[in-house]
DNA sequence: AATACCACCAACCGCGTATTG
DNA sequence: CCAATACGCGGTTGGTGGTAT
């Protein structure tokens, strides 16, 4: 169940449209380190590990959104066989998409792949014939996969990576060609809070701002810090941790070591 | 129309690693 | 060099919305 705490202890679950607007503002501050710091200062009632995370899986600007591209799908089975569960490795080669977003991915993958292939496979087909040719007979790399994946008794996505399949020249040409992809934003449940509307109100407020102060050079979009800096100046009573208790910096640097 | 089931995904947790004092 | 702290990663859980019965 959804409870929303106030006070003191610690919040837990679902972030809040405030809390999201909160956290890039302080973000596009003091930068996406120091989570902790930013924890503290911001007055968010959250672990610096929770907005860490909230920002890496969803915030972050650069992120893309929606659906897998079959691209993409594609390249999380190649380098899932080269690497296994390193899902932060594979997310970096897959830019916009993140770790838990390529694990989630993976995971609803397998399930759905293990149950078409007992589907498949069930009524007396002797499953355990395939199960001691290593990778067995398809031309496709992914049903072997599954094959392999599914064989497997514990988690049955779960898999310390192959480390083989020498097999993939031109990657790097392919990852390229992803990257020409700009950020796309989802076409989202309506009705319900986004990204969508947060990135959208931050377009609102593109040129009603103060206009940046701070040349942090991060990837951050210009309109997120005219929003961000604008609103900063006018927080309310609950929100004057920061300007109570630091002064800015003359370079980012200072913050971000 | 009700409800049971399933897929998706956001968020938490534990632990290993890196950094800092 | 060591201890403390912060960060990052992978595994797992639980809520929600959609679909099937």
């Amino acid at each position: 169940m959804i409870h929303i705490e106030e006070d003191e202890s610690l919040r837990k679950g679902p972030w809040t449209e405030h809390e999201d607007v909160q956290l890039i503002l302080y973000v596009n501050v003091f930068g996406d380190r120091r989570w902790d710091f930013i924890a503290q200062v911001s007055g968010l009632k959250r672990t610096g590990k929770s907005c860490r995370l909230r920002w890496v899986n969803y915030l972050n600007p650069s992120l893309k959104r929606g659906r897998m591209t079959p691209h993409e799908e594609k390249l999380i089975l190649e380098y899932h066989s080269k690497w296994g569960n390193r899902w932060s490795r594979i997310a970096r080669k897959l830019p916009g998409r993140t770790d838990n977003e390529i694990k989630n991915y993976w995971r609803t993958l397998m399930r759905k792949k293990a149950q078409e292939n007992k589907r498949i496979s069930s009524p007396s087909s002797s499953f355990s014939n395939t199960s001691s040719s290593s990778s067995s007979c398809t031309n496709d790399p992914m049903a072997d996969l599954i094959v392999m994946e599914e064989t497997k008794e514990r988690s049955f996505y779960d898999t310390g990576g192959i480390e083989m399949v020498p097999q993939f020249s031109g990657l790097e040409n392919i990852i390229n060609n992803t990257m020409k992809h700009s950020i796309v934003t989802s076409e989202e449940k309506d009705g319900i809070y986004s990204m969508d509307d947060i990135w959208k109100d931050l377009d609102l407020l593109e040129n009603d701002g103060v206009k940046q102060v701070f040349d942090f050079s991060s990837e951050v979009t210009p309109q997120i810090w005219d929003y961000s800096l604008n609103n900063f100046w006018m927080m309310d009573g609950g929100q004057q941790e920061l300007s109570t208790n630091m002064f800015f910096p003359a370079t980012s640097e200072q913050w971000t070591g």
